[in-house]
RNA sequence: CGCGGGGUGGAGCAGUCUGGUAGCUCGUUGGGCUCAUAACCCAAAGGUCGCAGGUUCAAAUCCUGCCCCCGCAACCA
C-alpha cells in the first residue's frame, strides 16, 4: 500500500475561517478521500496557526491569554471543518508541546549538520515603541508610522538561519524536480526569486512572547516560518520518542497552500530542510484565491465570503460541488451566491439530483420496489461509462477537478439521453416489466451507481444516500466499484424525496430575510429593508462606534480653494493641489486622478481636513485631506456653494 | 522597461504547455417527451478566438511588436 501525505497551510487563528480557508480544505479533502478509496495510505493534517504578535495583541485587548483566544477560535475552525465533512486525521496547533518538540528538534538538527547556518545577527529597522514592532522603511514618513507612533532606528539582535548559502542547492532541486511547485508558473516565479540571490532569513524575535522560546536563550521566540512550516513534521511525532508516523509519512507527498505562501514553501521551508538533513516535500501545490466582483477579497474591503447559510440551506456537499466544479485548479475564480445556486439548480438539482429520481421512480414502479432482475452487460451506457472512467481518474491525477466532475456529467447526460431514447415508460405499458424493460432500467440504474461512486469524494454525503437509494453498498466506493456491473438485482431502492430541490434564486437571494446574521454569526442581524438584494455572504461593516461632539470638533475641517492642481508624474490617481485655507497656501495630495482632471479642479472650492499631519506620497508632502464621498472607489468631490470664502469652517 | 494574470458567440468560462474541422454552462428560438424536481431529450441561431506581422501544408494554440483590462507593489491621508 502506497502511502500518501497531504497537508493544508495551518490557518491563522485570529478571525473565522473564510472561503478560501474552506476551499484549501476542501481541496485537500477531495484528493485525500480519492486516495484513499483508490487503496493509498492516507494522512491528511490540517491545523492551525496560532503563534505570533497578531493574537497576542488581539487577546490583549480583550484582556484574555492569548491562549485562550486561541482556544476559542479554533473550536469554530473544528465545527466548521466537522460541518463540511473534512476528512482530516489529524489536527495540529502550533501551541501543542508535540509541536514544540518538532520545532526545537528541527532547530537542533540543523545545528547538528550545519552548526553555521544558525547564527546570532544584527537585525535593523525602523522600531515602534507603542507597536513593539519593525515598521517596514516604505511605511515610515516623518519618523513617524502609518498610525501616527513615533518610530526609531533600532537594532536588534536575532538568530539567523543562513539562506544565502542555498541559493544553488535551491536552483538545483527546481532544475532536477520541475514538479516541485505546481502550476508551473509558481515555479518560474520562485525560481526568479531565488535567482536574485537570496538573503538570510531572521528566524526570531526579542519583541513578541507569544511563541515558542529560542532553544538556549528564552529572551527570543522563534520566529512564524521557522515555527509554522514546522508544523507538517511535528503533528507526525517528529522530535518525539515517537516517530514511527513521522517514519512512515515523511515527506508530504503534497503541501496544499495557497499561492501567496508558495515562496515560503518552496524556497524557505526546503532550505531549512536541506540544512537539517532532512527529504524535502515532493510537491508544493498553490491554488489560486476566490474573487468578488474580480477584486481580492480582505476584511479592509469588506467582501469576505463566508457562506455559512449556503452549508445550512444547501448542504456541505453543494459548497464542495461548486468550489471544485466552477474553479480551474491553479488560477483565481470568482465567487458569487448568483453563479453557486445557478449551479446548484442546472447541475445539481435538474441534472444529478433529477435524473436519480426519475430512474428509481422507474424501477420502484416498474419492479416492485427492486432494482430490476437482469443485468445487462452490452450496451451503450456501458460503453460511456468504460470511456468516461478511466478519464475521470486520470483528471483526478492531474488534479484537473473541473475536468473530472465533467467527465462524470458525461456519463449523467449520456443516462438521460438514453432514457428519453428507449421511453421505457411506453414499453412498460406495451410489454409490461419484461427483460428488455429490465436491462434498459438495470442499465439506468448501474450507470448512476458509478456516478456516484465518482462523486464519493467530492460529495460523500449525498452519494452515500444516493447509493443507498440505489440499492447499493453506500460504503463501496473503491477502485474495484467503478467497474461496470457492481449493482445487485433485486435489491431495495428507495423513491423518496428529491436530493436536490430546486431553489428559486431570486426569491432566496431577494428575500427579506436572509440575513448576515447567518453569515457572521457574531455580528448583528441586519435590518430587512427593501434595498437592493444583499448577497449573502458577504458580511456587513461592523456598526460604527459613535463619537461624542467634542471627538468630532478635534477635525478642523474647512473651506479652501484649488489654487494649481497638477498629475503626480508616474502616479495612476494621485493629483498634487496647492489649495489657499484662508491663511496660507499648502499643498494637499489626493487620490482622486482617476474621476477628475487637475484643469477641472483649478478655481474650485473644496473641504479639506485642515489639521491633518502630514504624510508623504510619491515623495510629495501632503498638508491636509480632500473629503470626497466613495462610491465603489470612485471620488465624487464635497460641493460647497462658491460665495463661501476660504477658511470657512465646516461643522 | 517593477512583478504577475487576463482579452474566445448575449453573459460566465474551458481549450493554448503537446498546432490539425472552436467547446462547455447559462440565455434565446423551434421541435419532442411525460418516467422525473415546469425537470429531461433533439435541433437551430449566434464567434474575423484583442490588433498587426511572422513561422507552417495548417495557428485560439508557436514567435515578434502593439493595444486594452485586472491583481500585487509604489500612491487611497
Amino acid at each position: 500500500m502506497k502511502k500518501f501525505y497531504i497537508t493544508t497551510a495551518i490557518h491563522y487563528v485570529n478571525d473565522d475561517p473564510h472561503i478560501g480557508h474552506m476551499y484549501e480544505n476542501i481541496v485537500a479533502d477531495v484528493i485525500a478521500r480519492h486516495r484513499r478509496r483508490m487503496g493509498d495510505d492516507v494522512w491528511f493534517l490540517t491545523g492551525t496557526d496560532e503563534h505570533g504578535q497578531k493574537i497576542e495583541r488581539s487577546a490583549a485587548k480583550e484582556g484574555i491569554l492569548p491562549i485562550e483566544l486561541a482556544d476559542r477560535v479554533v473550536t469554530t475552525h473544528h465545527d466548521l471543518w466537522k460541518r463540511l465533512d473534512i476528512s482530516h486525521d489529524d489536527f495540529i496547533r502550533t501551541t501543542e508541546s508535540r509541536h514544540r518538540l518538532g520545532v526545537l528538534e528541527l532547530i537542533r538538527r540543523i545545528q547538528e549538520h550545519n552548526p553555521d547556518d544558525i547564527y546570532l545577527g544584527e537585525h535593523s529597522g525602523w522600531y515602534c515603541q507603542s507597536e513593539e514592532t519593525f515598521i517596514p522603511e516604505n511605511q515610515v514618513r516623518n519618523g513617524k508610522d502609518d498610525s501616527g507612533h513615533a518610530v526609531e532606528w533600532t537594532t536588534e539582535r536575532n538568530y539567523f538561519f543562513r539562506l544565502s548559502a542555498y541559493t544553488q542547492r535551491l536552483l538545483e532541486h527546481y532544475r532536477a524536480h520541475p514538479e516541485f511547485v505546481w502550476p508551473p508558473t509558481r515555479l518560474n516565479e520562485v525560481i526568479a526569486f531565488v535567482e536574485q540571490g537570496l538573503k538570510d532569513l531572521s528566524i526570531s524575535r526579542s519583541s513578541i512572547k507569544w511563541g515558542i522560546p529560542f532553544p538556549g536563550n528564552p529572551d527570543h521566540v522563534i520566529y512564524v516560518w521557522m515555527d509554522a512550516l514546522t508544523n507538517y513534521m511535528s503533528a507526525l511525532g517528529f522530535g518525539s520518542a515517537h516517530e514511527e508516523k513521522y517514519a512512515h509519512f515523511w515527506p508530504a507527498d503534497i503541501h496544499l497552500i495557497g499561492k501567496d505562501i508558495v515562496r515560503f514553501h518552496a524556497v524557505y521551508w526546503p532550505a531549512f530542510l536541506m540544512a537539517a538533513g532532512l527529504p524535502l516535500p515532493q510537491r508544493v501545490i498553490g491554488h489560486g484565491f476566490w474573487l468578488r466582483d474580480h477584486e481580492k477579497i480582505s476584511k479592509s474591503l469588506g467582501n469576505v465570503v463566508r457562506p455559512y447559510n449556503i452549508i445550512n440551506d444547501f448542504g456541505a456537499d453543494t459548497l464542495r460541488y461548486y468550489v471544485t466544479r466552477e474553479m480551474v485548479f491553479g488560477q483565481d475564480q470568482d465567487y458569487s451566491d448568483q453563479s453557486l445556486l445557478a449551479r446548484y439548480n442546472a447541475d445539481l438539482a435538474n441534472d444529478l439530483g433529477n435524473t436519480l429520481s426519475r430512474a428509481i421512480k422507474m424501477s420502484d414502479t416498474y419492479f416492485g420496489g427492486k432494482t430490476p432482475p437482469t443485468h445487462c452487460d452490452d450496451n451503450d451506457l456501458m460503453r460511456t461509462a468504460r470511456a468516461v472512467v478511466p478519464q475521470f481518474l486520470k483528471h483526478m491525477d492531474d488534479l484537473a477537478f473541473n475536468r473530472a466532475l465533467d467527465a462524470v456529467w458525461e456519463l449523467l447526460v449520456a443516462v438521460n439521453s438514453y432514457i428519453v431514447n428507449r421511453e421505457p415508460w411506453k414499453k412498460f405499458k406495451e410489454t409490461g416489466a419484461d427483460e428488455t424493460l429490465s436491462r434498459v432500467i438495470w442499465n439506468c440504474l448501474e450507470s448512476l451507481r458509478i456516478i456516484f461512486v465518482m462523486m464519493a469524494p467530492f460529495m460523500p454525503r449525498t452519494s452515500r444516500e444516493a447509493l443507498s437509494r440505489l440499492g447499493a453498498d453506500p460504503d463501496r466506493i473503491d477502485a474495484a466499484s467503478l467497474e461496470w456491473g457492481g449493482l445487485a438485482a433485486g435489491a431495495p431502492v428507495r423513491a423518496t424525496d428529491p436530493i436536490f430541490p430546486r431553489v428559486d434564486i431570486a426569491q432566496y437571494l431577494g428575500g427579506e430575510n436572509k440575513t448576515v446574521e447567518e453569515t457572521k454569526p457574531e455580528a448583528p442581524a441586519a435590518p430587512a429593508n427593501a434595498g437592493p438584494p444583499i448577497e449573502t455572504t458577504q458580511a456587513v461593516a461592523p456598526g460604527t462606534a459613535k463619537i461624542s461632539i467634542d471627538q468630532f470638533f478635534e477635525t478642523d475641517l474647512r473651506v479652501a480653494d484649488v489654487r494649481a492642481a497638477e498629475r503626480v508624474p508616474k502616479s495612476k490617481k494621485l493629483i498634487k493641489l496647492t489649495v489657499f485655507t484662508g491663511e496660507e497656501e499648502r499643498t494637499i495630495v489626493a487620490g482622486i486622478g482617476t474621476k477628475y482632471a487637475p484643469e477641472e479642479l483649478v478655481g474650485r472650492k473644496i473641504v479639506i481636513v485642515a489639521n491633518l499631519q502630514p504624510a508623504k506620497l510619491m515623495g510629495i508632502e501632503s498638508n491636509g485631506m480632500v473629503l470626497a464621498a466613495s462610491i465603489e472607489g470612485e471620488p465624487s468631490l464635497l460641493a460647497v456653494d462658491p460665495s463661501v470664502p476660504a477658511g470657512t469652517k465646516v461643522r
